[in-house]
DNA sequence: TAAATAACTTAACAAATGTTAAATAAACTG
DNA sequence: CAGTTTATTTAACATTTGTTAAGTTATTTA
């Protein structure tokens, strides 16, 4: 259940046997259908989930529109980062796009861990230094690319994720409408 | 000299006066001048640099073009961050904008403190989930706004910055071309 | 200070993306 | 399976941004 969390933590930090069983008393598995909500609005997050089947994204009301700021891949951590982060109510909304298997660690037993566990407090910053640099290499692509360009990434970077997950998704996701990503796939250049 | 670097530091933990003075010994000050590079292309990022006075850019080539990625304001952190946490070497360079003076410290001292010093270790995680979060953000406005709704984000966050840093510059870090902002300067609606 | 370079603006036309409104296709639900 | 909802495509036209090629203004340097 837990080997995914496992090999995903060990490419940051070796933990002895000790250490790794010191998350299994507050990791969590939890399951959400499709559409159910794992983070509303206004709430303020206190989960952090590392998705062990499935899709989530996270978007945002604007304008009495649902806005998908990310989707994220299969076998990564996901909360709402600044509600997360600054214990503020959230205005993001963090939604199930298929079925998933969630592996959940509340932000209380975190900051236990990290307390307690030094390699824990530098697994914490290896992670989110790696989502910072993944972040960073985003921005970059809305710099340079076309939207083409980013929707060619995408499949080739995460070829599943086009099976499970809406286009509309993916259209907000690189920024653009979905009827533009739509004329943009029969227009597609390869 | 290094009050705004404490005064930043303050806002994330509370250093006693020993931990205050752990940095001391390891933090450099180092001057560069306009259009000096302070991490070049090829070159392992082994430093971090938090901007006491002026504004870096971070900017890599493409296709024969500077592209500028970042502009870093002041009182914040700087380095090519992929290769300082991956310690491969930068695609990114990092040059002066105007004339600056940068509290640096090395990676390797920096990995010290981190190991020696648990508040340390947390100063780092909670530095990066703050520029994560501000990351976030910029990843938001590239999605939602119009080209001129984040000129005058910029306008706003950072009212010092127009007189110091070139359009051209401002323009990359917009996402658009320069005679575009130009343009839109121009037919600015207020 | 004159010449040179860098920064910024303008304009005409091209390409990309948005908007609106529909049609079709696929997936759910009773 | 029929009806309904959701997903996707298409098309015409509007708006935004890019491209190219100038020009003007400001700043730097000999």
């Amino acid at each position: 259940m837990l080997s995914n969390l496992f090999k995903f933590i060990n490419q940051f930090v070796d933990f002895s046997e000790k250490e790794i069983k010191s998350v299994q008393e507050f990791v969590q598995v939890i399951h959400l259908n499709k559409n159910e909500i794992f983070i509303n609005e206004g709430e303020i997050a206190d989960q952090i989930a590392f998705t062990n089947s499935g899709y989530l994204r996270v978007y945002y009301n604007y304008d009495g529109e649902e806005i998908t700021r990310d989707i994220t891949p299969l076998h990564s951590f996901a909360t709402a980062l600044s509600s997360f982060v600054l214990q503020t109510p959230s205005f993001e909304i963090i939604s199930a796009i298929t079925d998933c298997e969630l592996l959940v660690i509340k932000k209380e037993h975190l900051e236990y861990l990290y307390s307690e566990y030094p390699k824990w407090e530098r697994l914490g910053r290896r992670i989110i230094e790696e989502m910072f640099v993944e972040s960073q290499r985003r921005i970059y692509s809305f710099i340079t690319e076309t939207a083409e360009t980013r929707y060619k990434r995408i499949l080739k970077q995460y070829p599943d994720m086009i099976h499970d997950v809406p286009l509309k998704y993916i259209a907000d996701f690189l920024g653009i409408k979905l009827q533009s990503l739509s004329r943009l796939r029969k227009n597609i250049n390869w």
